[in-house]
DNA sequence: CCATCACTTGCGCGATTGCGCAAATACTGA
DNA sequence: TCAGTATTTGCGCAATCGCGCAAGTGATGG
């Protein structure tokens, strides 16, 4: 059987929520150094993306909601990572369309 | 040569401004009827994905704003279509990760 | 020229977004 | 338990978004 068939309005509605969330210079930069740094705490991305803390902590429950980041703990810390492979071949994509 | 190194600031705003456009259902479904359509007219689009024409065309501008859609006139009427093949790859791949 | 159809643009409104800042929560080590 | 560090949450503000509505532009036929 096929995976996916045609949209349907409550697919479309979590492809655009998808979008929305991708939809941020930040929230894409995050999405570059997880993709090649494996795992990385919000304190070491904020300092990276170049924002203080309780920003990049909702950049990050944006982008954990829309199910493109996952999270775990380790000590006092919390650990970001790509929830999923698909996730970089979607952001590929987009790059190659932008150009 | 490698045609995309290391996405730069204003290549990330691109690729940010790029996600905002598909970041709406209706948007999104203008890509599906324009994808097995061929071309369409804004009328019959906005017949289609069910709003007002006005609505629709600023839905399309956006759209041919952010290099998604491309547009002839033919006669009165003006035409919308996908503006490239790596736009289907990159709704494919939205679809794909939203399950 | 004028009426008509197809589309775009301008304007105003309610809703959402991104941000800084302060306060709250969670964990560690002494 | 208490101080210190890591992260989240709440709040308010300026900016943007999606929409309906009215007016404007463009092409066609009489």
């Amino acid at each position: 059987m096929i995976a996916t068939a045609l949209p349907t309005d409550a697919r479309r509605d979590r492809s655009a929520a998808l979008a929305r969330a991708l939809a941020d210079p930040k929230r894409l930069c995050v999405l570059e150094y997880l993709a090649d740094g494996g795992e990385r705490s919000v304190g070491d991305l904020s300092r990276c993306v170049g924002c203080q803390v309780p920003n990049m902590s909702q950049h990050l429950a944006i982008l954990r909601t829309a199910g493109i980041v996952a999270s775990r703990r380790d000590g006092s810390t919390i650990l970001y990572r790509i929830a999923d492979r698909s996730v970089l071949d979607l952001v590929g994509a987009l790059h190659r369309v932008a150009g």
